[in-house]
DNA sequence: CTGTTAGCGCCTTCAG
DNA sequence: CTGAAGGCGCTAACAG
């Protein structure tokens, strides 16, 4: 087995040029030794079509090009063509769970396409600036995948402009920004459901912060479904706060802290739900027989909680596969929409063990 | 506020751009608008030493550039310079919790000496391969910052050669490959100790995969606190999973196969403490009344598990910074160490509620 | 202090 | 079918 890493060409590659520190093999070195012109080289080396040089020529060529160890410059080639076929992708937290799969589906678009995928972690607003800069601005990349579901409104749009290059990844904008969205309002109504079919009346809702829009589309979703079932969300049903672990714990508390409890509880974030649970088994309450809880969005960690979560699970590799497409239609020119909304796989609620009947 | 992200100069230059599909603003455009070289423009916005043109100049070709939204282009800068000033991070999965703090660390650093940093998912195999080779070879980054704690020594051997501009990320290799380190087996040897001075005999292992480097030393640190603890570890005790929650719930069944059970198990990595700790659930075993446990890797996670997981925390942002900075040091030749170990902070056990006295 | 002159490595007409 | 020539946008000597 020849690593399973390294195919041979990459490690001969890499040997040569680590064995000489020289600048690398170029295109004109590649045409000295194989004793043709430099243009020749470029056209068969990239199956130029008006390059059907005799294939003698040709396997001389690549023959060389393989022995000498020849690896395109990627600045050179974006110089002279403009372009770089490197697409970005900026993330509000790299690592969140929820991420994998847009990461996944965007990197498998993007290779397919013949793009390289590069990831940027934009946790912090000076380091999404920097970014955005450097990436976009710059031109290290074509375009830009915006996965900055944490960011407020203002800050997109102040970005974005009317730019082709950037597609947004699932928030709502005014606009005509390029955006593929999910149905999170249907997925969050779906999983409240869950909760009043199972009985419930008194049902709360763990939302994110309320200028973001991720999270007001889920608690949109919350109300219909509390609606439909006649049910009246009074003041105080539905917490805001912020989509991590800290966050849940603290606006269970808040949720605990009512007259009368909820029985159940909606949440806008799986890692808020892991928060709100430890906040519930601190109290002493039982999930789910005292009380039930659903969670927004899908990951293997919910299945090894206690007691396993149910959640719903959103068409995440899906959104990043189509953004990924998308964005491709617009740097090439293709009109397309501007919005696409991802509906399948359609969200689905993946039963566990955290929905029972209501308490008495 | 003039909105989060975007500030002033990047909104213009966003706007300038996508108002007119121009191939953007040149250093030509500028030098023609301000009546002077372009050479000239060039010195004075990279500060150039041997530019201290008239004030009155400088002010004016600044005052242009902003005026005209001037951006350098980085491929022609790199094509020119011969570098990119950026570096890519490869990770196997950029979603583990565990990543957030290389992560950081690595941005921090990349971002102080001027670099933007990248980090690209390898999950895969075939993508972390085509990684290597569209970010390295090709010359889109600078240098590579190798976190692939997962691939076998194989892989990175067969890749790495002696190329200056690589650094690996807690993989002791052989060879003279750079690479920054902490002490795993240090942490994991503290975690076990944990266990050993609650007065536990019987301390299972669940480790990685045999062959993966980080694995191995977590389980050499396990046998050295057992070893001075005078206890024996028996055939068995040490079970050989992945890192994923799958893999320690499946490990944590082995374990508790055995007779007599152990009465404590030290786990090598946070995802399988997870998915051990629901199989351990399963059985109706409780932590720590019956089992005790601490897990190698401490996150935000696990102070929200069912109890509150002891684990170890390592100097992971350390590590990331540390490794940027050693790249660094090779990229402009200077020549430092071949490999460290970070050691501070050192290992530290964060004490939370999984581990108790043995059980009668 | 500033302008001139060459490239960096590759692609792309345009001739031959 | 292939070679010659020019240019992508920027930097870096070298003159003036």
């Amino acid at each position: 087995m020849p690593g399973l890493l390294g195919e041979y060409d990459l490690r001969v590659t890499a040997r040569a040029r680590a064995a000489s520190l020289r600048p690398a093999v170029t295109l004109a070195d590649v045409a000295r030794e194989a004793g043709v012109d430099q243009s020749t080289v470029s056209r068969v080396l990239r199956d130029d079509h008006r390059a059907r040089a005799t294939d003698e020529t040709r396997a001389r060529i690549r023959e060389t090009a393989d022995r000498l160890g020849y690896v395109p410059n990627a600045s050179a080639r974006s110089l002279a063509v403009r372009k770089t076929s490197t697409i970005g992708l900026l993330i509000p937290n790299v690592s969140g769970v929820i991420y994998a799969d847009v990461i996944k589906g965007a990197a498998d678009a993007a290779s397919a396409l013949g793009y390289v995928l590069v990831v940027a972690d934009g946790s912090e607003l000076g380091r999404a600036n920097d970014a955005v800069r450097k990436l976009v601005l710059e031109g290290r990349v074509d375009g830009l995948l915006l996965a900055s579901g944490t960011l407020t409104d203002q800050v997109t749009d102040d970005l974005l402009g009317s730019t082709g290059n950037v597609v947004v990844l699932n928030r709502q904008i005014a606009g005509k920004v390029p955006q593929v969205i999910e149905d999170d309002e249907y997925g969050m109504y779906l999983g409240t459901r869950e909760l009043v079919d199972a009985g419930h009346r008194r049902i709360a809702c763990l939302a994110g912060p309320p200028d973001v829009d991720t999270s007001r589309r889920r608690v949109k979703g919350y109300k219909r479904a509390m609606r439909e079932a006649g049910l009246t969300v009074t003041a105080g049903l539905v917490v805001h706060h912020d989509f991590d672990e800290a966050s849940g714990y603290a606006g269970m508390l808040a949720l605990l802290g009512q007259q009368p409890q909820p029985t159940a509880v909606a949440a806008a974030s799986l890692a808020a739900a892991v928060g709100a649970m430890a906040a519930a088994r601190d109290q002493g309450i039982v999930i789910p027989d005292d009380l039930s809880m659903v969670a927004f969005h899908d990951a293997p960690l919910a299945n090894y909680l206690c007691p396993p979560l149910t959640t719903i699970a959103m068409p995440l590799e899906e959104l990043g596969r189509q953004a990924m497409q998308m964005l491709h239609r617009r740097l090439v020119g293709e009109p397309g929409p501007a919005a696409v909304t991802v509906s399948d796989p359609s969200p689905i609620v993946v039963r566990r063990r955290s929905v029972g009947p209501p308490p008495g």
